[in-house]
DNA sequence: ACCTATAATTAAACAATGTTCAATTATAAT
DNA sequence: ATTATAATTGAACATTGTTTAATTATAGGT
């Protein structure tokens, strides 16, 4: 029962993510609209409300992917890496908000509109980041894992903070400072902490 | 030649601005428009546009009373303080973003128009801040002054990304931890650090 | 093969936004 | 009093998210 037998439901809203993902991709969340979106993917905006029931709701789904996307990345190379997790999670942050910088800002350019709340199935998205953290962190807190989870949420807010205002230009272009050497020098600093308070 | 011979162009912008504080104070970033505030003020959008070039510039001016009164009230507290400048630092942070809390997140909320940049007299109200976060640093690291100016830049990109992700609910609802706690972590872990590496 | 019910898709409308600008109106200077 | 000047308005414009009645293509039954 599709006009044009084009797309089923489920076609339709991998093609709209697509879509959503690409116009991101070139023109940053500037250029998302429910409009522009439709236009690119052949239809009207009538059937992007059709799949979704809000915007809001369709930019979720887009930034699920960037978050998993994200996710993968960091635990395919956390797998892989030989030597500190830590510094390595660190480094890896800001890889991908670099590499990815208009999708990795889209995460966080999006406000849900007035009353709308973050759903249950996007949430645990956000909040696996920081077991990341906290496994990377447990050899270094004596596998206290009381302390890691802690921790764990304290360095990636962090790493968060500082690449949010770094790639932003309202760090660097302070002082002479990088966005890497601030992250690096957050992480070293950190690792010693826990050195000196953990034996 | 002021019609209604009330207010002068300055009188003006200090009407604006104080209006458009109320309406966020009451109602958060939501509520902001150009016709709220010119309704609350009782005039017309076009006086707003006649006084300020543009909605972003009136907002970034709104946005600076918010960093005034912010940096005053960091500042007043650090001077008649007694024990450790960076532990009360981000403690007071903390409460002015959860007493101001929707002036705090307005700072943040409100994002430019494309291609519109933060004007030269905005940029140092923001970056005043690493300062203070430097100078509290200093006598923790022997008055290094490169390091503090480093380490006051990731201190408070950290403080900021802890508060942001723990206000908006992002760290907090995962575990039990309070932003308080969060954030003394941060900061006893920092300065542990700090010490360590220092001597 | 035709009819019909069903559901996808559209097009048009709505309210609210930022922004512009010609018209209006009150004041200052002459 | 007249006129020039500048503040203020009100209406318009384009663009947004969102809704909905109308249209259109298909599936299933006859």
């Amino acid at each position: 029962m599709a006009r044009r037998g084009d797309h089923n439901k489920e076609e339709l809203k991998k093609l709209a993510i697509q879509a959503g993902v690409e116009i991101i991709e070139q023109y940053g969340y500037f250029g998302f609209s429910a409009r522009a979106v439709a236009a690119k993917m052949g239809y009207t905006v009538g059937t992007l409300y059709h799949v979704f029931g809000t915007l809001d709701d369709f930019m979720l789904h887009i930034n699920a992917t960037t978050l998993d996307l994200w996710y993968d990345t960091l635990q395919r190379g956390l797998k892989r890496h030989k030597g500190d997790a830590v510094h390595y999670l660190a480094k890896s942050y800001l890889q991908f908000a670099n590499k990815h910088y208009n999708r990795w800002s889209a995460l966080f350019e999006h406000r849900l509109a007035e009353g709308n709340k973050i759903p249950d199935w996007y949430a645990p998205k956000m909040s696996r980041f920081f077991v990341l953290a906290e496994d990377a962190l447990l050899e270094h807190v004596n596998h206290d894992t009381k302390k890691a989870a802690k921790m764990g949420k304290v360095l990636w807010a962090s790493i968060h903070g500082v690449c949010v205002l770094a790639l932003s230009g309202k760090l660097v272009a302070v002082g002479a400072e990088s966005a890497e050497s601030l992250v690096s020098a957050l992480v070293d600093n950190t690792l010693a902490g826990l050195k000196k308070t953990s034996f």
